[in-house]
DNA sequence: CTTCTCACA
DNA sequence: TGTGAGAA
């Protein structure tokens, strides 16, 4: 179903993620380094994270809140299931299919898998981002 | 200005 | 984990 592909399309660059998860960029590229994410890059190498991509980082700091150091959290998540890949969006691939989300299915699916917990700025950071993603 | 990699008094 | 250098 499309829905599955929306949560691992990556879309937000480090500095936006860093705002949302409270992170600092050495925090997340280094949880990367442990295989805990799995962000995507874009043609600039730079990483793009999904939200799928931003709901494992806060768990992680959940998690490190809690006192569980990373290899912990490793263990954690490899009983489990290995993060998949985030879905590159494609850059001119991108215009045709633009409008395949509209701004109402956005803030739906904003409203349903990630505002839990998150505060009113951060929410608006993800829906500008996505806006702004959109638009282009 | 933002992000990337790499190295380290 | 932080920080700064040098590049893109």
């Amino acid at each position: 179903m499309s829905q599955e592909i929306r949560r691992n399309m990556a879309l937000f660059p480090i500095g936006i993620v860093m705002k949302l998860t409270d992170l600092t960029a050495r925090q997340i590229r280094y949880y990367e380094e442990q295989g805990l994410i799995k962000p995507a890059r874009n043609k600039g190498n730079q990483r793009i994270f999904s939200l799928n991509d931003i709901d494992r980082l806060l768990e992680i700091k959940a998690l490190i809140d809690q006192g569980v150091n990373i290899a912990g959290i490793k263990a954690i998540y490899e009983n489990k299931k290995a993060p998949e890949a985030n879905i590159v969006p494609a850059e001119n691939e991108n215009k045709n299919k633009k409008r395949d989300l509209t701004d109402k299915e956005v803030h739906d699916l904003l409203k349903r898998e990630l505002l839990h917990g998150l505060s009113k700025e951060k929410v608006s950071l993800i829906q500008g981002e996505l806006t702004r993603f959109f638009r282009n």
